[in-house]
DNA sequence: CTTAGGG
DNA sequence: CCCTAAG
């Protein structure tokens, strides 16, 4: 029952941090120049920086760092939570943009902690932004949620709950809120996460925890406003995306987070139809990085590889509903700066003092450029569907995708004055308003679908088809996970006589989070702002790819025990060696850190060891028996691919 | 995605 | 273990 409970995030925004742009130097190049058009790429650049390093993190009401003695466990709530939920509980959840050194995993513990027996009932949404906005969440939530729809069209206000002082803390301004909502339509599977930006879920009849962080726009909220609590609003840690002084080199605003690699279980079937399905459903503008033409089946092959390394790889598995967020559903604070003091501290000073409230802005400028500083971007509404007994850390990367796939879409920049979208690119600035004498305007900036992309497609309308397939993405979360699947294990696992080590990935050793966290300074500043030349406007999404960055952390190692190499060895006797997949799903399918690849890299070296001498041999060493049947059965399959080859012949 | 091999 | 070409 708890395994069937999902937790389903949707993000209506999620705020990222400021991004005041750096120094003097810095911004003596990167002058907004008198042309709306240089003045959206330079926005696209900051918001394609924000693209690659972002970490999610908790925020945790006023302290910042607990013990994280608590184990990295998603909250679950127990049946009658659930049921209670459907009345008139909620808990809440923030999530934020972290600092990749500053806030580590324990942020959530607490507040999860405090939660644990609590109903479902997220309701967050972001404090600073207010913003009563309606949306409709008919357009995520499908035809089949007529009951939520009624639910949620209603509530559209909780911004207004929200106090702006608790962002009195300077750094607690950019929070993200996770909303959990019920839904008495739970998800159609177990202990799987489901993405989707569009329509989440097809869902059968249980109840299911729905997140949302909000932003601009406010929605899905449950019925009862008495879910919504107030207690979440506590000033949490953000993250702020500085600028630097030497922008000379502009590193790693490129790279993407770090994924999880075992995302990709290649025992799990489910995971892998879903990868597959998922991938035709993708449409290319979700891929700025891939020129390739999907329907190209070596090019596609291509991408995925390409993308296995890199986070942004979950790009594809995203349904980003460009139609259903606008223009205002993706804002920004930005703020002009007061005319520059000249003195390398008057970054830091500025961002002492913030704007009042987030949208205004304050203009001046010494000479003819207008200078300005986004003081926070919010990225449309996402979803995410997720068991309940997955980790946290399953959430936070769950999150950090989320954001990190909208992030890297084709956006583009909208500006607007005075709360109007300002259309004419060809118009300076100061034709439009936006100039340093022009105290009273308001400049924002938007991300909107980039219709270069939008009108490229003869299927906008349709590009994430609501019935296409599921809209869904699900990836094994957690120990949970592992647990289920020795469940449904085919019966001829049971001829396995060997018990194979069921190991769990572990968050702490591969998640993100867990890796960037030591090394990394307590700086806030999640990202380096590069410097704003064009190029970083280019570089940024398309080749993301090309690095693997700092990032991707390789696995760490583990040593095949005795008993896996046993399994491995009776499976290879009996499957022979060419067909690693099938030793995978027969002998280590509950293994999830063993790939195919890795059966078959092993079964390499056991040839080799049982080649060589037992003086060269090190590791744990593999009884002799082992060895000679691995020779044994590595001389017959040798022998049997050569007959077969000579068949083929 | 899987296989096969080199690194 | 990683990376990649190839299928």
């Amino acid at each position: 029952m708890v395994l069937n409970r999902r937790l389903e995030y949707g993000f209506n925004g999620y705020q990222v941090p400021a991004m005041p742009r750096g120094t003097r130097s810095a911004r003596r190049r990167n002058s907004i120049k008198k042309n709306g058009e240089d003045n959206k790429m330079h926005a696209f650049d900051l918001l394609a920086t924000l693209a690659g390093k972002l970490l999610v993190g908790n925020s945790s009401s006023s302290s910042s760092s607990n013990s994280s003695t608590k184990k990295d466990q998603f909250p679950v709530t127990d049946s009658t939570g659930i049921e209670e939920g459907c009345h008139n509980q909620c808990k809440q959840l923030e999530l934020q943009l972290c600092d990749q050194g500053s806030c580590g995993r324990s942020m959530l513990d607490s507040q999860l902690e405090s939660q644990q027996h609590e109903d479902p009932k997220l309701s967050l949404e972001d404090i600073q932004h207010p913003v009563i906005g309606s949306t409709d969440c008919s357009e995520r939530l499908g035809t089949d949620e007529d009951k939520r729809n009624d639910e949620t069209s209603g509530h559209a206000v909780l911004g207004t709950l929200m106090s702006t002082d608790s962002k009195l803390e300077d750094d607690t301004q950019n929070e993200i809120k996770v909303e959990q909502l019920y839904s008495e339509k739970p998800p159609n599977d177990n202990g799987a996460v489901m993405y989707s930006l569009r329509e989440p879920v097809v869902w059968d009849a249980k109840p299911l925890t729905q997140v949302s962080l909000e932003s601009g726009a406010a929605a899905s909220f449950p019925e009862n406003k008495d879910c919504i609590s107030l207690d979440c609003l506590s000033p949490a840690r953000n993250v702020e995306v500085v600028g630097r002084d030497d922008d000379e080199k502009s590193s790693g605003c490129t790279h993407p987070i770090p994924i999880k690699k075992s995302f990709r279980h290649i025992g799990d079937r489910r995971i892998r139809k879903v990868w597959a399905s998922r991938h035709w459903k993708v449409h290319p503008r979700t891929g700025v990085n891939f020129k390739a033409d999907y329907k190209d089946k070596s090019s596609y092959y291509k991408r995925q590889r390409s993308q296995r390394n890199y986070p942004f790889k979950k790009r594809k598995i995203f349904d980003i509903d460009f139609e259903s967020y606008s223009d205002k559903e993706i804002s920004s604070n930005a703020t002009v700066y007061p005319p520059e003091n000249h003195t390398d501290g008057d970054v830091s000073a500025k961002r002492k003092s913030p704007p009042a409230s987030g949208q205004h802005l304050s203009y001046q400028s010494t000479d003819s450029h207008v200078k300005l500083r986004i003081e926070s971007f919010t990225v449309p509404e996402l979803f995410i569907e997720i068991p309940e007994t997955a980790t946290i850390g399953s959430l936070k990367r769950a999150v950090m995708e989320a954001v990190s796939g909208v992030l890297g879409s084709e956006l583009r920049v909208g500006v607007l004055l005075q709360g109007k979208k300002v259309g004419d690119d060809s118009k300076t600035l100061l034709q439009t308003g936006i100039s340093h004498d022009n105290q009273l305007s308001s400049l924002g900036f938007a991300l909107e679908p980039d219709p270069l992309y939008t009108s490229a497609s003869p299927k906008v309308s349709s590009l994430f088809p609501c019935d296409v397939s599921q809209p869904l993405i699900r990836y094994p979360t957690g120990p949970n996970d592992s647990q289920e699947r020795t469940h449904d294990t085919l019966p001829e696992h049971q001829e396995m006589n060997l018990p194979i080590v069921v190991e769990n990935d572990c968050d702490l050793a591969t998640s993100p989070v867990g890796v960037l966290k030591k090394g990394s300074t307590q700086s806030k500043a999640l990202i380096p702002v590069s410097s704003m030349n064009v190029e970083a406007l280019a570089v940024v999404p398309v080749h993301r790819k090309s690095k693997r960055s700092e990032f991707a952390q390789r696995r760490i190692r583990r040593p095949f025990s005795v008993t896996e190499v046993e399994a491995l060895v009776q499976a290879v006797e009996k499957l022979g060696t060419g067909r690693w997949r099938d030793v995978k799903l027969r002998a280590f399918d509950s293994a999830k850190h063993r790939t195919y690849v890795d059966l078959k890299d092993k079964w390499k070296t056991l040839v080799h060891t049982a080649r060589i001498s037992p003086q060269q041999r090190r590791g744990e060493p593999v009884p002799q028996e082992l060895l000679d049947r691995v020779l044994t059965a590595h001389a017959y399959w040798s022998q049997h691919q050569a007959k077969q080859q000579l068949k083929h012949i």
